[in-house]
DNA sequence: GTTCTTGCAAAAGCTTTGCAGGAAG
DNA sequence: CTTCCTGCAAAGCTTTTGCAAGAAC
C-alpha cells in the first residue's frame, strides 16, 4: 500500500469517516496509477473485483471524499471530468488528441499572485483542465 | 446597429451564409449586452420576440458562427457554458458567488509563451473559465 | 429552383438524487 | 444499535442529431 494510499484511508478514519469496500478500492486505484480516470473509468475497474459497486457510489465516493480534499477534479471542455488524490500538479489537455500532460503547480505562481494583487481575484488553476493543443497538432 | 454587430453580419454574408432571423437575433444579443449568456438564456430572450425559435437552433447558430470564427464559447466547471462575440477578454468564474470578471487576455501573454516553450504546448485560455474566488469569498 | 436552415422530437452523455435496505463502528 | 453508505432506478441538465418541412438567395 503507497503512502499515499495509507495517508487517505487516515484521514478518512480522522473525519470519524467509514471505510468501505467502495472506497478502498477507489483511493487504491487512484493512489496506483499516473492516468486521468475518470467516475465511469474507475468504476470498470472497480467492476473487475466488485461488479456490484455502483457507478453512483464512484460518485458519491469522490465527492465525498473531496469534501474532505483528498482528492481534486478536473473538469474539461467536453466529455466527463477525471480525478486524481490531492496534489501539486496541474493539467493541460490537447483539444485535438486528448493527451493530458502534468506540468508543476509552480509554473502558475506568478500568474495567480498577479491576478490576486490587480484583481483582488484568488485563481485556483487546478480545478479545471487548461485547454490547447500539443506541439504536434 | 453596432459595429460588431454589422460586422459579424457582414461576415456572415462574405461566407456565402444566409441571414436568418435566429441568427440576426443571437448576434443582436450578443453584440448588445456585456452578460455572459447561456444557449439558454439566449433563447429565452430571442423568445420574447420570436417564441417559435428553437432552442436548438439557437445551439446551432452558435455552432456555426463558432464555426466561422465569430463566436466563442466559454466552459464552466458547473452549469452551462456561455456565449460572447470573438475578443480579446478572458474569463474568471467565481465558485462561490458565480460572478464573471473579465480579464485582458494580455494578462496571459507571459504563461502562454512559458508553457509554449518548455512544454512545446499552446495554451488556448479562452475556452475555459478560469475559477477561483472573489476577494470577498 | 437549389441549397442552406430550422422546428420538432428524441436521444446522448455526464452527474445527481430519493429511498429503503445494509454495513461499519 | 445507531449512523453512515450503498444499490438501484429515476431523473436532471446541457448539448447533439435525424428528418422532413420551410426559408433564403
Amino acid at each position: 500500500m503507497s503512502e499515499a494510499e495509507a495517508r487517505t484511508l487516515e484521514a478518512l478514519r480522522a473525519e470519524g469517516r467509514r471505510v468501505t469496500t467502495a472506497r478502498r478500492l477507489v483511493v487504491q486505484l487512484l493512489a496506483r496509477t499516473s492516468e486521468h480516470l475518470t467516475a465511469d473509468e474507475l468504476a470498470t475497474r472497480v467492476h473487475g473485483a466488485h461488479p456490484e459497486i455502483h457507478l453512483s457510489t464512484v460518485y458519491r465516493t469522490l465527492d465525498s471524499l473531496h469534501g474532505w480534499g483528498l482528492v481534486e477534479h478536473v473538469h474539461q471542455p467536453h466529455g466527463a471530468s477525471f480525478f486524481h488524490l490531492a496534489g501539486a500538479h496541474r493539467h493541460l489537455v490537447c483539444e485535438q488528441c486528448g493527451r493530458i500532460h502534468d506540468v508543476p503547480a509552480a509554473e502558475f505562481d506568478a500568474l495567480v499572485a498577479r491576478i490576486r494583487d490587480v484583481y483582488d481575484f484568488e485563481l485556483q488553476v487546478g480545478h479545471v483542465a487548461l485547454v490547447g493543443r500539443c506541439r504536434d497538432h
